[in-house]
DNA sequence: CATTTATGTTAACAACATTAACATAGTCAA
DNA sequence: TTGACTATGTTAATGTTGTTAACATAAATG
């Protein structure tokens, strides 16, 4: 009676999967749900991912790679070091706003474990190792002494940290960005603030 | 047949919902379960709250004054400026790693909608005024020009957004403070951080 | 062509949030 | 005190969820 491939099923779950999650968060995709507007019995998906969780998954690694991909972008294309961390960071944020949920599913703790997915894993190493990588490559010289690759590493921290601090309060609406503003130049310019400096800046 | 009035019902819920919070998460609260652990019949916790929105809302806030509690502390024990923006930023992301649970909730998705419970707005608001203030008070001058007083909000921003994403990170496990040193100290060092300083600091 | 595998189905199960219908303890006015 | 009202408890029901089992058929493979 039911009609066998319909298509690439797998496929079209996922990304109907990426429509929902757009809209409505991890916790707002159901199964069933998911499996009713596809136009699929609701155990279907079952042949194709390894239950939420593996959904979720598969929904996190394409998150990465475009994640990654980005950065990777940014990366390569500028060269001063200083312009280079300040642009990633920018472009973090910038990923963040874009995507959302996304972004909450890559970092939050309704991302499957690592550990049960191997190409999740992967994807989250490729990802942090771009940005490490990026961040890390002009100071990592071979002459350095521990301690000042000990300083390359916390700058990479804090560039990181910020990055993701501003990306989750704007997503969180917690801060607004000026609507006369670029948000990258916004994103910019708090990535630049010095809190050790002087107070008439 | 069944006891009524166990003592105050309403309060053991909140305190064993508390406990299941930390450690599973919101995910993990079932209200069914949190109902059988208190010993009390499973609709029971609906004269007490509204759903389970209203118990998260009910530990959010709890959470919320804890958090506001810390940071008025720190800010007022603390005289110079710049120290008491590190000083809070420090206390905010040891508020974030002895609380993850709570820390991920009051900011999270999973907190209920501020606009359905007006003391949670109201718990919100004031959390968040106590870090702006606090953080922003010496810089609030009557004779500040309009462009000062945009960098003082701007280092606001900064600050609350860098402490926002080491904590992120941290309890997250991206980022895993060095055992040797105290936790304090190297988010300290974090925040210091001067991305456009030059390259050996 | 026969068999195995991939992919679909329906039906069932247990857990969940929530609500309805009902019962009793505590409170308070008459 | 008594009688009504409210607060707080109960059980039972509804509808949704994730997941699995039992079954059916298309596609691939020998």
């Amino acid at each position: 009676m039911g009609k066998y491939h319909h298509g690439d099923v797998r496929n079209v779950l996922l990304q109907q999967a990426e429509n929902i999650l757009n809209e409505e968060g991890p916790s707002g995709l159901s199964l069933r749900r998911l499996a009713r507007l596809t136009g699929v019995s609701e155990a279907a998906p079952y042949r194709h991912f390894d239950g939420k969780d593996g959904i979720l998954a598969a929904v996190a690694i394409d998150a990465f790679e475009r994640f990654a991909e980005r950065l990777e972008n940014v990366a390569a294309n500028v060269q001063k070091h200083e312009e280079r961390i300040m642009a990633l960071g920018a472009a973090y944020v910038h990923f963040a706003v874009d995507f959302p949920q996304h972004f909450r599913l890559i970092f939050g703790r309704e991302r499957p474990p690592l550990d049960q997915y191997p190409e999740l894993r992967e994807a989250a190493d490729n990802a942090f190792d771009v940005l490490q990588r990026a961040v890390t490559s002009v100071n990592r010289r071979a002459d350095m002494t521990l301690n000042e690759a000990a300083t390359a590493y916390n700058r990479a921290l804090a560039a990181w940290s910020r990055a993701h601090g501003i990306a989750m309060l704007v997503i969180d609406g917690m801060i607004v960005p000026p609507a006369d503003q670029e948000l990258d130049d916004f994103v910019l310019g708090l990535l630049a603030e010095d809190l050790t400096a002087p107070e008439n800046s």
